[in-house]
DNA sequence: GTATAGTCACTTTG
DNA sequence: CCAAAGTGACTATA
């Protein structure tokens, strides 16, 4: 029998991924023998409790690094405007004196209070209150002109209608600055599950305003439903941050976190500006009249970007035509003269990359990789020949490995992971071609080979009975493929749960997924668990979760990942097999996570979330003691990536239904799988895995 | 068929 | 109140 580890929750851990490219060269472990990821019953399973702490205002605050603050403009205009045109020789001369290069001074905090910066204090509990409600306060809202309006849908609980929603006038970003530090344990994970539920709301409304497939009435719209995403969420107010302009990272956001939308980083805070890459508080509203960057966007639409991960060379914005080729100079001004200022103040800046992905579309992604400082700035030529400003930024020591070069890492090993991983794969697939991608199995800091000695099983197993119930031999008759109202999108509340994509578009109670006794083919959109695997996933040991599960592909929000899949046993069976200490899991116990995916009540005061098809309480146990599939390795946390959906496909019975594993945000490659199983039932002490 | 270039409709900020 | 920042979805072309 397993000894149970003591619970850890994956979100108080650092991140696992930064581990992933660590030499393996490591002690081994032999505290942590867990072959399924359980947990004991500790008191730190429940609702945090904020304690609110207030942190002085006075001793925290940051000092310009040169203490004199010479003005800005005539500084600069003075030292170079006599060259500035005169082209053939701009040298590479950085702007800032030498002797008050912000590193060679770093080390010198200075207490004066009087100075520039001492709006930047620390601030923790602040940001609770400022989060939560989206931080109105609006009082004049109003209609700016009848045409403006929108029409929207509002989902009720079976079927769509429509609302107006008036635009409003909207506030201005604070142009309080400040930089938010020591955060505890809570904290994160408050502003962490603020974040994530804002993200949330932002892709559900995004998928609910594509258009559907038909439109034959010839009129094409092109919908930005970005666009339309965040604005809707503009006018309630749900934007994050724009009472505070923080400088460094931003409560709730990693490292390595993806963004399939510049409009996505504007509601959560992390770039402010919808086009331009330099997002800075203006000098007209900065408190001594100079311009702060707080964070730019690496997105290769300078052809004189240099970037090499840790140092990037950066180009200033402007002097482009609207072809994006440069076309005269750049000038020292807006995010340009922003960025001169952070240097000369020492002042970081959060560094997101735009890349291009391979796989799904040929859209672009963002990571955010975290805070670089500005090292040098200087005048050059660029390779059109007008002159450009440039940056150096070099990445600040200590954070967490980049986003950027995981998903680099995770591209390359999908195509060679032994030359890039020589050691460490025990398999290169525990399924043994039983799942449509394989399942990888890696240990480099212990001999542990557990998960080998399983019978791998891809689909959870039902008894017979749970197949002969009437009204189980129905199905739809869509022989090219489900529309709208057809049988089985009335069987779903008279919507389907997945988008054109796969992806899960609202969490529902139970979901019918076409199935044996359906028309359709096998490509028709309500077919989706199951068709199985579609990322690569891989088991893995950690030292602090023991097994655990990442995928080596991009896993999009809502995407499907894998079933939870078990040997179904009755009450009864499982009360014998619990008696033996087998391993048990009751589908029962797991947290109502799908509840969250897609609840729009933020959004529509009239919201109700699905109760509709209704489910039974469930009755059953699953047994993975002898044949299991990769999910039960997935960790525990109260604070889940990945949630369970129940689905039927292959019967109808209710009382048996399928655990399907869905992603609750963009789960980047390699960042660890987690589950919310539940916590322990207040009267049986049970989890959701028990022995 | 697949990559690339071009075109168009957008939004927020300072 | 407007100029400036560039994307994302689509269409045409190589």
């Amino acid at each position: 029998m397993d000894s149970p580890i003591p619970f850890l929750d994956l979100n108080l851990l650092p991140d696992p991924s930064t581990a992933v490219m660590a030499a393996a060269t490591s002690p081994k472990s032999a505290t942590i023998n867990s072959s399924v990821n359980k947990f004991v019953e500790t008191g730190r399973l429940l609702t945090p409790k904020l304690e609110p702490k207030l942190e002085p205002f006075d001793d925290v605050y940051q000092t310009p690094v040169t203490q004199q603050s010479q003005p800005v403009q005539e500084r600069f205009l003075s030292s170079t405007s006599s060259n500035f045109f005169s082209n053939s020789d701009f040298a590479r001369t950085p702007f800032s004196d030498q002797n008050h290069h912000p590193f060679s001074q770093s080390s010198s905090i200075s207490s004066d209070k009087d100075s520039v910066y001492s709006e930047f204090y620390r601030i923790s509990q602040l940001f609770r209150t400022a989060f939560g409600k989206g931080s109105q306060s609006n009082g004049d809202v109003e209609v700016v002109d009848p045409d403006s309006r929108a029409i929207v849908p509002v989902p009720d609980e079976n079927h769509m209608s429509t609302m107006v929603v008036s635009k409003r006038r909207y506030d201005k970003r604070s142009s309080e600055l400040v930089r938010v530090t020591d955060l505890g344990v809570d904290d994160q994970r408050y502003f962490r599950d603020v974040v994530r539920r804002t993200r949330m709301v932002f892709d559900s409304l995004r998928v609910l305003s594509m258009p559907e497939e038909e439109k034959s009435s010839g009129l094409i719209r092109r919908l930005r439903s970005d666009l339309r995403a965040s604005s809707l969420m503009r006018e309630r107010g749900l934007w994050l941050n724009r009472d505070k302009r923080i400088v460094g990272s931003i409560p709730g956001v990693h490292i390595g976190d993806l963004f399939f939308f510049r409009m996505e980083l504007c509601v959560v805070g992390l770039h402010g500006q919808a086009q331009a890459g330099i997002d800075y508080v203006p000098a007209s509203q900065s408190s001594n009249g100079e311009p702060i960057a707080t964070s730019v966007i690496v997105s290769g639409g300078y052809e004189d970007d240099e970037d090499s991960g840790d140092t990037i060379i950066y180009t200033g914005h402007g002097g482009q035509d609207k072809f994006s080729k440069q076309c005269m100079h750049q000038k020292l001004e807006g995010g340009n003269l922003a960025l001169e200022r952070s240097m000369h103040y020492g002042i970081e800046v959060r560094v997101i990359r735009g890349m291009k992905y391979a796989g799904s579309v040929t859209s672009k992604i963002y990571v955010y990789d975290g805070l670089y400082r500005i090292l040098e700035c200087w005048f050059d030529v660029g390779k059109s020949g007008f002159g450009v400003y440039k940056f150096k930024l070099l990445r600040i020591d200590g954070q967490a490995e980049m986003g950027s070069s995981i998903l680099r890492f995770a591209e390359n090993l999908r195509s060679k992971p032994l030359s890039l991983r020589p050691s460490g794969y025990l398999s290169l697939d525990i399924s043994m071609k039983k799942e449509a991608v394989p399942v990888l199995l890696f240990n480099d800091i212990d001999n542990d080979q557990e998960p080998l000695y399983y019978e791998y099983l891809v689909g959870t197993v039902f008894p017979p009975f749970a197949f002969h119930q009437s009204g189980s031999g129905t199905g739809c008759s869509c022989v090219s493929g489900c529309v709208h109202d057809c049988f089985c999108a009335m069987k779903n509340g008279g919507e389907f749960a997945y988008d054109q994509n796969g992806c899960l578009v609202r969490g529902k109670p139970i979901i019918f997924e076409c199935g044996p006794f359906c028309q359709c083919p096998p490509q028709c959109r309500n077919r989706v668990s199951q068709k199985g695997l579609k990322h690569r996933l891989e088991v893995f040991r950690s030292r602090e979760t023991g097994w655990g599960v990442r995928s080596l592909d991009l896993i999009p929000a809502g995407a499907f990942i894998c079933e939870y899949a078990g040997v179904v046993l009755t009450r009864e069976q499982a009360q014998v097999l619990s008696m033996n200490g087998d391993t048990l899991i009751y589908p029962n116990r797991f947290s109502d996570r799908w509840a969250e995916w897609g609840d729009l009540s933020q959004i529509y005061s009239n919201y109700v979330r699905p109760s509709y098809p209704s489910v039974p309480p469930l009755d059953f146990a699953m047994d993975v003691s002898r044949m299991r599939n990769v999910a039960c390795y997935i960790s525990h946390s109260t604070s889940p990536n990945v949630l369970v959906q129940f689905v039927l496909y292959d019967h109808n019975n209710l009382m048996f239904p399928h655990l399907m594993l869905f992603a609750m945000e963009n789960i980047p490659p390699l960042r660890e799988l987690s589950i919310d199983y539940g916590v322990a039932d207040e009267w049986s002490g049970k989890l959701a895995i028990c022995n």
